[in-house]
DNA sequence: AAAACTTGTATTGTATACAATTATGTGATC
DNA sequence: GATCACATAATTGTATACAATACAAGTTTT
């Protein structure tokens, strides 16, 4: 996954461009669950035809990022609470074990990377940027299942750490992430030290204390307007 | 052009039915791995635009049945060995999970559909229909997960089933899948016994006694013409 | 006033036209 | 005979036009 370009314009958005900027904007909170998603606005935010947006929602929808129901259009995908800690069992069986195998395969340029992670996170936190933070924080789990070298379950993790996100902001009930540095610095070392049984403790617990942040019901959001949400 | 008018309950072909109708096809080896989708091909065959037919392969192909390459269109995805592997390891990770808790969940209803299953592939291998029973063998895995009331593991469960046909078609040695009968039974009657302890070690055998039987080489393969495949 | 109907607008679903790209075949050259 | 160049065909990518549906507001009817 590289990193978003900045200033040059020139870039033609195609449906794959467009449903990342989408799914960032998702993942940092800009556009909250709920919020409606229409095809000619969307296609006039980003210069292209709805034909390439349709595409970009639909592969969204895949990965039920976004909803769409026949004849009513697309909307950010609004998790049960039932869904959300059936995500959460769903990670907690997946990533203890993608925990193991990365402190098995991992090499110092995947530890550094991996602290990289953490660093920006704490920086984005520093700035007051906690949507950004919370991006940072699942590319950091997206990173170690990759590391674990089984791309079949690393797929299905990504849409795990994406679905997250949406339930993170329906029903977080926790002030701030920072404790989630210390749970993250103490991975990263149990993998560098290749202590494989470790690293999968860790990573359980890790989840488990996520899992047992949800609150009970959900929380209102407020919804901006996309073109505002998406103007970076 | 006029759509087909002749035909009673003319069910007007939507991208929905069309994925599942060529996921069926894929299933029961109808057409097989790295057969070219040519789009006007399919959509003179269905009877609608092109338009219908590329959200069809998009969506077959975010589970990965089918490949989609930029300028070179969609075929019949052809699984590599590595991930033949993943897919079984992936397999080995989340069923035995589903098969604990579906023993838990399983209702008398249940098990009459899943003996139902078992029935019917037996059928259909009586029938000489070895494709129709790799699928309804598929469905059995499908709803072993459906039961265990997990709906966002099962999603995972099905996508890899849908790949395991392809990964069978490419790399499968044994000559007839009349073992799986007995597995299949046996594993039936634990979940009957709500006997979730054995209900999943059963499952992790069964799975990876599929695992070893996969060839280190590919076979070849032999492809129809869609117009035959399809016209059921 | 409440319910049902009507009409107008916004939005999505599908087909089609055209542009861009890739694949194919033919002949010239060596 | 092999290989390259180039023209032609086949196929995919994108935009747009139009049809179908849903949504909202106002009007009529009871």
């Amino acid at each position: 996954m590289t990193r978003t370009r900045l200033s040059e314009p020139t870039k033609t958005a195609t449906s794959g461009s467009i449903a990342q900027a989408l799914s960032l904007a998702i993942h940092e909170h800009r556009i909250l669950p709920g919020t409606k998603l229409v095809e000619d606005e969307l296609a006039e935010i980003y210069g292209v035809s709805r034909t390439v947006i349709r595409a970009a929602l639909h592969s969204l929808s895949h990965i039920q990022l976004v909803e769409i129901r026949r004849n009513k259009g697309a909307s950010v995908a609004s998790p049960s609470l039932v869904e959300a800690h059936e995500v959460f069992e769903a990670r907690e069986l997946l990533e203890p074990r993608t925990a193991h195998s990365a402190a098995h395969f991992a090499t110092p340029a995947d530890i550094a990377r991996l602290e990289r992670h953490i660093e920006d996170e704490h920086a984005a936190l520093e700035a007051a940027d906690p949507g950004r933070a919370l991006y940072l924080s699942g590319l950091f789990h997206n990173d170690i299942a990759h590391i674990a070298n089984q791309s079949t379950i690393a797929g299905f993790i990504e849409t795990l750490v994406a679905r997250s996100s949406l339930i993170i902001a329906l029903y977080w009930r926790r002030e701030s992430a920072l404790c989630e540095k210390h749970a993250h610095h103490a991975l990263v070392k149990a993998i560098e030290d290749k202590n494989e049984k470790q690293a999968e403790e860790l990573m359980r617990s890790h989840l488990v204390d996520l899992h047992s942040a949800l609150d009970l019901k959900k929380r209102s959001g407020r919804v901006l307007s996309l073109k505002d949400a998406l103007s970076q």
